[in-house]
DNA sequence: GTGGTCTAGACCACA
DNA sequence: GTGGTCTAGACCACG
């Protein structure tokens, strides 16, 4: 799993970092019982500090993508990820809303937007039928 | 025009403000040459500070939304936004990423969500049956 | 709002933090929509570091007790917190399994146990009808 | 004797152990003088570390619960458990009590309450019916 | 070795 | 002024 930070990006670090467990996920390159790095061997890895690396992954915990267990450390969800609820379908279409809203301005069709949708979940879908 | 800000929303409030604006040009309700209140005016009609609203003017004129005149006051861009050049292209794809990667995650099909994406455009169109 | 704090304990600063903020509201000294000091006030008040009261807040706010507003600062949830869901009832059980195992063994009763859920129950009451 | 651990739980694994060996006492299915499996076996049986049985033994020891003996092994304290004295009873209010505030913010009565504690005793009670 | 807690000091974004 | 982020170093509990 490599992991790769802007630093210069206005995005805190924490969220790359579980942005990029997220999508590592998704493509299924991270399985269910996949361990993940210690706090410390991970920032130590990415060059970042271990509490900036404590805070995704507790985010990750709290929100049930991982498992931090007792003995065999941090895992990958066993049973996966709860599925999509009301609340955060909710919150999808509100943060879709001023995109698009800014793609319409800037004269982005419909279906050229529905293109990049397709795109993205073709991008993360086309690397996990193997590994 | 009515603007819609949630003070307990993590988005800062000149980026709400900025949405909703945004926003009411993609449903054109506000059309070019159209005049937007004052800093002054729009901050004490919303209930909020003059130094929020003015970043929210400065960074929609500086993308091409709304231009200040000294005089005239603050209009809509006579001439339209710009539409969009590669760079907006791949810093959408960039937001779009994570949120779908998120999807996937969560079960939500690519047909789910080209529904939303539908649906949100729907929602911008309706109101602007012509032009 | 007096907290009190023993840092000799081995519950966490924080916890402890939360539990008396959670105390307060529970007996209507803390009522919806009252302002609490901001993390920086608080831990100076209480003469901790910033950060370990910024942890309960968090967590505070992550429950439903609390809301950080953009303006108004830290405030007590206005619509108050969410009732408990049988997750929240399952997890009550299984704390308060262990301290009823205990109790057995130690020769409390059922009623005297009781007796002490009812003080408790009324020391939280008792304060809450005027202020 | 079955010991059920949650790996993934906050809860200390010693903790746990402890926990079940009362619950174990509190429902008569451990008797005094009824024998516990050695350190080293308890630790085969369940896969935990060595240190942590011993933890938990330790403890238990500690606490009254159990003796024991170089050559006979770990039994169950032959003269019971020692009732609860004042300081017992005043860490169990403690306990109690940010248990009970969080209950009354969620809405729970000390009806539901009672009722639980009321389940748990019989819990515990109904499987050791003689003595 | 691990993660959890606490402290401390710094910078930045927001209002 | 506020909270949010990041870094750093320390100690402890756990297994």
């Amino acid at each position: 799993m490599y992991i790769q930070l802007d630093f210069e990006s206005e995005i805190p670090i924490y969220t790359q970092l579980k942005q990029q467990i997220i999508a590592g996920i998704a493509k299924e390159e991270l399985r269910p019982n996949d361990a993940l790095p210690s706090v410390r061997s991970m920032a130590k890895d990415i060059g970042i500090n271990l509490h900036t690396v404590n805070k995704a992954y507790q985010q990750l915990k709290q929100e049930g993508y991982i498992l931090i267990h007792r003995q065999k450390g941090v895992v990958i969800h066993p049973d996966g990820v709860e599925p999509a609820d009301d609340a955060y379908r909710s919150t999808l279409k509100s943060t879709l809303r001023p995109l698009i809203a800014e793609s319409i301005c800037k004269n982005i069709s419909k279906e050229e937007f529905a293109g990049y949708v397709n795109t993205l979940f073709a991008e993360f879908k086309k690397e996990g039928n193997d590994k």
